[in-house]
RNA sequence: GCUCCCUUCGUCUAUCGGUUAGGACGCCAGGUUUUCAACCUGGAAAGAGGGGUUCGAUUCCCCUAGGGAGUGCCA
């Protein structure tokens, strides 16, 4: 194969959420499998609705990642391209003139529908006389601009899809340029892909009936059509579209709450695919084992749930160096490699570190339930004596066990909830020496 | 409405006509920790429904049902 050069295109309109984060790393993945370009292109023709901030933040988001580009650069600074190719179609009387209002066209697809048939467009435009056209522009309308389609299939070999066919006789002409004389996607992605020697277009199933459009206008500007890969889009756990929930899956939000990048690079990179769907250690291995062919052809769907056991796996293995920082930032005292060596298995992320804090270095209400107050009480004067080690649990409990008769559960929970407050925790044999002597002795009233 | 795609354990999936239908996550159980979690081991768990084709269908074809996508002067 030949050095592939792909592209990510997003426009600057929003946050990438995990969608769209999805095909940037399939793009990623396979360049960086392929020893290929990843190129980063701003897709803001629509100058309405992208704004600079948009913009920043989803190169953040990228970064944020580790999907760094080769290249990138904005559709905004191409115009002069765009204008090129529209002239080069127009010389070929591919692209014509249209005059009908948004209005217009919004009618006659009701009708269409109402008559039970496809809203395709008739190409009324076509037949328009010169002096119709004049009496338009007479009346000051601009005219829009559209593809004219061949009329025949299209096909090709989608890398997930298998061979892909699309009747264009049965889609509207692609309108390229607006009334305003501003661009559409369609054509500026071409051009660009032309200009960026992009050799394989990697993006979600909903622009499968765009490439059969964006084939022709390949070749009609004398270009071969770069290779094309649909991938299925996601859908929620509930089965269901991913739309009504992108809000809280952008990945800002995500990285807000304190997920692991490769969490989501791991999940995003293994559902719909027949690898097994667990945390794998970097990006560079995720691209190890990237194929086109493990990708399935239906709807993957994205799982929050499972989004936090990968995490939690992460967190669970994680070192002290890479989670110090964070910890740091949690309170300066849980920048400590013990205290992290002993919490971290009872961490999903690492912010949840902070719920140890209190329990190792600060205050908390000890709770004992009524039925053993007793027992708690006459805990503290079973503590071995000296500093709290390893070993002190153990043989604290076993002076305890003969002592009072308690044992298993009975015997452990009350010493738990005592020192801890929690009925849950790292194991207490770890958890005694960093707690300390002082403040044990305090928990069970005996301070 | 029309077009394209999909439908195997709860979930993501393997199987490219003949398999004890495999794996992973989750779940359950056991072990370990004389506790919960973590960890280790084991177990239960599946071909949407109906027709064909075939000696034989999860696999090929058709229909039905369900799901995803497209059908924009969005990308």
């Amino acid at each position: 194969m030949t050095t592939p050069i792909v592209r990510f295109a997003p426009s600057p309109t929003g946050r990438l959420h995990v969608g769209n984060i999805r095909t940037a790393l399939i793009n990623w993945l396979f360049a960086r499998k392929e020893g290929g370009q990843f190129v980063l292109r701003i897709d803001d023709t629509d100058t309405e609705r992208s704004t600079a901030e948009y913009e920043q933040g989803l190169r953040d988001d990228l970064t944020w990642l580790g999907l760094v580009w080769d290249s990138t650069f904005s559709q905004s600074d191409k115009f002069d391209d765009y204008a090129v190719a529209a002239d080069k179609l127009r010389e070929t009387g591919l692209l014509y003139p249209c005059y009908e209002t948004a209005e217009e066209l919004d009618r006659k697809r009701k009708i269409a529908l109402s008559r039970g048939r496809p809203p395709v467009y008739d190409r009324a435009a076509l037949d328009l006389t010169k002096d119709e056209i004049e009496s338009y522009e007479a009346e000051g309308r601009k005219p829009h601009w559209r593809f004219k389609l061949s009329g025949k299939r299209i096909e090709w070999d989608d890398l997930v899809r298998g061979t892909q066919g699309i009747e264009t006789a049965s889609v509207s002409d692609p309108i390229l340029i607006r009334g305003d004389g501003s661009y559409l996607y369609t054509l500026p992605s071409v051009v660009d892909d032309i200009d960026a020697k992009i050799t394989h277009v990697v993006r979600g199933e909903d622009h499968v009936t765009n490439s059969a459009a964006q084939i022709e206008i390949f070749e009609a500007l004398r270009s071969p059509a770069p290779a094309m890969a649909h991938t299925p889009l996601l859908v929620g756990a509930d089965g269901q579209g991913l739309s009504k929930r992108l809000g809280s899956l952008s990945i800002q939000q995500l990285a807000e709450e304190g997920l692991e990048p490769m969490a989501i690079a791991s999940l995003l990179a293994k559902i719909g695919t027949s690898d097994a769907v667990e945390v794998r250690p970097s990006l560079e291995v995720l691209a190890e084992e990237f194929d086109f062919s493990k990708i399935a052809r239906g709807a993957a769907r994205f799982d929050e749930g499972e989004l936090e056991g990968l995490n939690a796996a992460i967190v669970h293995d994680m070192e002290f160096d890479t989670a110090r920082t964070r910890l740091v930032a949690i309170d300066p005292r849980a920048g400590d490699a013990a205290f992290w060596a002993v919490v971290r298995e009872n961490c999903n992320r690492v912010a949840d570190a902070a719920e140890w804090v209190d329990v190792v270095f600060g205050d908390i209400t000890p709770y004992v339930a009524e039925e053993d107050a007793d027992f708690i009480a006459a805990a503290s004067a079973h503590l071995p004596a000296g500093e709290l080690t390893g070993e002190t649990w153990s043989e604290w409990t076993k002076a305890l066990k003969s002592e009072t008769g308690r044992k298993g559960k009975g015997l452990f929970m009350p010493l738990r909830k005592a020192l801890s407050g929690k009925a849950f925790g790292p194991n207490m044999a770890d958890l005694l020496p960093l707690i300390g002597r002082r403040k044990v002795l305090e928990r069970l009233g005996a301070a």
